[in-house]
RNA sequence: GUGGAGAUGGCCCAGCCAGGUAAGGCGUCAGACUGCUAAUCUGAUGUCGUUUACGACUCGAGGGUUCGAAUCCCCCUCUCCACGCCA
């Protein structure tokens, strides 16, 4: 790909305000690592034929001197492959650096605003009262705690409570019930992963310092359920009537998010939170339309809520490392007046697929191929969280639940805050 | 964690002790034949490269010995069994 079309990822980069030099870096390892596989499978084919010369051959001067030329073949095939080993190791160095190839239809542009409003939906609700904003209403509720989080973990961490536990319970379950209903199969996959996981869908290596590490295990924290979904299928051949193969997931995800300032108040920006995600594996010609879907999954779940909300495509400049084009819902916060980022939705095309190597085959007996990958956050709990209490509160200080969520609450309709102070 | 046994093509499995072209079976596909969706026979059925004909690679990963490694040596990973620990 990188070879067939240099020029092309070129441009690519230019548009995501890259380096260059990466790429001539691995045009110019990958010439000399060819050249040397041309000349190996030359010594090799050499080496094999005489030596099963050699074993044929009586013993005597002849053959001495056979094996004597072929250990010198021996030692040159050693002497190409080491630096083949070298220059592996810079043209993987440089292939895991470049990120994905966005599609044509995706506005060029520098950064987060320059990205396109290509959907609205729904009402910015009008107050008779000032509403509050979430972290006020979550601690006037009581449901939730920030000081005793930050005793067992540390700043950037929350702890849910009472009716709030209940209504990050309840989200869960209706994400992931109307996700079956959409034909996702759920899955509850570690919440640790390894390195090789990581590299799969293109977090490792250029967003490591955003996620966890457990040095003792060389393990991360999962930062987003795509990362174990998606490499469920490492390394497998997929029939074609596996396809479009459908999974959903509700995991906890942690973000380091080290250097990002803003939002520190209450639960927008915070180390682990909880999100439902839909990931999908696809036949190649199919995966524009399945990303409409995806996106359609996706906007479902909101418009139940009754969320207002708009879709966002993101230009060249902001989409992540391994996407080919990414739609962000953003849900309409009043309280805070503002809009909140609580799904993505992607086309990674076979840039994934490549890493984690994920193939099906077309028809039995012919070649396998790569597939396409596709994920979604359908949703992330604490910002459709705070969406719900700013979009849902009343003038009286309660919260009314979303009717798609009483069933999940037992009915309730109303969280409302507690007459007097409690100390839970 | 300790001890033992293992990992071979889509699946099963031989070869390893004693180094010299990865055997056989199942499944799948194609063709042949037969009066039908069956049987039988023949062929095909891992990856990569390129000049489409060949070549290279491939026996869990990576090293080593050797003219030559599935086979010998080192190291790592994973699986199974037993013991230990444990929600």
């Amino acid at each position: 790909m990188i070879r067939s079309n240099p020029e092309k990822i070129r441009e690519m980069l230019i548009h995501r305000n890259k380096d260059t030099a990466i790429l001539d870096k691995f045009l110019e390892a990958d010439g000399r690592w060819r050249q040397l596989t041309q000349e190996n499978n030359q010594l090799r084919k050499t080496r094999n034929t005489v030596s099963q010369e050699i074993s044929k051959m009586p013993k005597g001067e002849e053959k001495d001197k056979k094996i004597a030329e072929m250990r010198e073949v021996g030692d040159k095939i050693k002497a190409n492959d080491d630096e083949m080993a070298k220059l592996e190791e810079i043209r993987m160095d440089c292939v895991l650096n470049i990120p994905n190839i966005p599609a044509d239809d995706v506005p060029l542009g520098k950064d987060d605003t320059e990205n396109v409003v290509v959907y609205e939906w729904g009402e910015k609700r009008k107050f008779d009262f000032t509403p509050k904003d979430h972290a006020q209403l979550m601690l006037d509720l009581n449901i939730v705690d920030f000081e005793r989080a930050v005793k067992v973990a540390g700043s950037g961490f929350y702890c849910l409570k009472g009716d709030g536990a209940r209504l990050e319970r309840a989200l869960i379950s209706f994400f992931l019930d109307m996700h079956k209903k959409q034909g996702y199969t759920e899955v509850f996959p570690p919440v640790v992963v390894n390195t090789a996981a990581v590299t799969g869908t293109g977090q490792y290596p250029n967003l490591k310092d955003d996620m966890y590490w457990l040095e003792r295990d060389d393990l991360w924290l999962n930062p987003t359920a795509e990362v174990p979904v998606t490499n469920l299928l490492q390394d497998e051949i997929l029939t074609k009537e596996d396809l479009p193969l459908k999974l959903t997931a509700y995991l906890p995800s942690f973000r380091r998010e080290v250097g990002k300032h803003a939002d520190t108040n209450g639960i927008i920006r915070v180390h682990e939170f909880n999100k439902v995600e839909m990931v999908r594996f696809v036949e190649p010609s199919t995966s524009w339309q399945a990303l409409e879907e995806l996106r359609g999954d996706a906007e479902e779940l909101v418009k139940a809520l009754g969320l207002p909300y708009h879709v966002l495509l993101l230009c060249t400049g902001d989409q992540s490392f391994s996407c080919a084009k990414c739609y962000d819902i953003e849900l309409f916060a009043p309280g805070s007046n503002r809009w909140l980022e609580a799904s993505s939705c992607s086309n990674f095309l076979d840039f994934q697929a490549r890493r984690a190597r994920i193939k099906y085959r077309p028809e039995p007996h012919l070649k396998s191929e790569f597939v396409h990958t596709l994920n979604g956050s359908g949703m992330a709990l604490p910002r459709t969280m705070v969406a719900i209490l700013e979009n849902y509160q009343n003038a009286d200080g309660s919260v009314t639940i979303p009717e798609v969520l009483r069933p999940y609450m037992g009915g309730q309709e109303k969280i409302v805050p507690p007459e007097k102070k409690k100390t839970f």
